[in-house]
DNA sequence: GATGCGTGGCT
DNA sequence: TAGCCAAGCAT
């Protein structure tokens, strides 16, 4: 086999490209991609595909950036009304981290969305994969932007297992730098497709391995697909627990335009135990205020 | 490092 | 059907 021979600068070059190929006749149009995005429009469908499948997002996305165009627009909108504009996406505190990202961009940042990850990465709701992201996307840096997909993609392609492990190691991260071609806009453009390939090929469950530009370097399909032997990953149970509660209330302070009594949670959510520590907890993390002692609202 | 944090589509 | 999974982050 030519490809198990050559060296692996060579093996690493021609996965490259033949992934960057297919990205060119099989990306996705997503409009935070368009040359025309702002780097703002970027960190705001950053934020929302933090854990959240792209179909849900495009509409979202839209809504928001026409709405709260510049980090300063949204800064000067109550924290409320980005977690209300925020949906049903889930994971509200992210609309929170938003609004404080926008917020410390505009007092300190002279309202430009910092370029440099370093930078990024201390801005409110962005760790290392959206520091990453941002810096390349927006701003076509050479960056290692290792997010759930591009992860799995090496794991099969170079690792020859069916999933990475759960958690991220030093040497994951020095196998995929040495898949990051040196030429930035280059380097940005295989952060965007290997994580493309991901999402619409090297998929999870069922992957469609023969629609793969690279089945003949993949070291996981020429071991001929063993199944994960590593440790079962963790279901996230949903029905009863405190984020489901969470959820069902701040559904109705989203719906309503005036502070919610009380009374009116306990249709939401039967359970009094559960539901008053969810309720302070929601308030804890920024998400409702109790203007009174009998009414809760989304923030002001 | 493990855990908590929403929501909905897919198999 | 009941999990499994989705461009993670903060604590």
């Amino acid at each position: 086999m030519a490809a198990v021979t050559v060296d692996p600068a060579t093996r690493h070059a021609t996965v490259v490209e033949r992934v960057l190929d297919w990205y060119a006749v099989h990306a996705r149009d997503l409009p935070w991609r368009r040359p025309e995005a702002t780097p703002w429009q970027v960190v705001v469908s950053e934020f929302m595909l933090q854990q959240t499948p792209v179909e849900r997002v495009r509409e979202p996305w839209r809504v928001w950036v026409e709405r709260w165009p510049s980090p300063a627009a949204l800064a000067a909108a109550p924290s409320g009304e980005a977690v209300r504009a925020w949906g049903r996406l889930g994971y509200p505190r992210r609309a929170l981290r938003l609004h404080r990202a926008a917020v410390a961009i505009t007092k300190e940042h002279d309202g430009q969305v910092p370029a440099d990850r370093e930078t990024l990465l201390r801005l409110p709701g962005i760790g290392a994969y959206t520091a990453a992201a941002i810096a390349s996307f927006a701003f076509g840096r050479r960056e290692v932007v290792l997010d759930t997909n591009v992860r799995r993609v090496l794991a099969r392609v170079d690792g020859g297992v069916a999933f990475p492990a759960a958690s991220q190691t030093v040497a994951e991260v020095a196998a995929a730098t040495a898949f990051v071609p040196d030429e930035p806009e280059r380097a940005a453009r295989w952060a965007v497709a290997v994580m493309e390939l991901g999402a619409l090929v090297c998929v999870a469950r069922s992957p469609r391995c023969d629609a793969c530009p690279v089945q003949d370097l993949c070291a996981w399909r020429a071991a001929g697909h063993p199944a994960w032997d590593g440790p079962p990953r963790k279901g996230q149970s949903y029905d009863g627990t405190d984020r489901q509660c969470r959820g069902a209330l701040l559904a109705v302070l989203r719906s309503s335009d005036e502070p919610v009594a009380l009374g009116e949670l306990a249709a939401a959510w039967p359970d009094e135990a559960q539901r008053t520590r969810c309720l302070a907890s929601l308030v804890a993390d920024g998400l409702v205020v109790a203007p009174t002692a009998e009414h809760v609202a989304l923030p002001g």
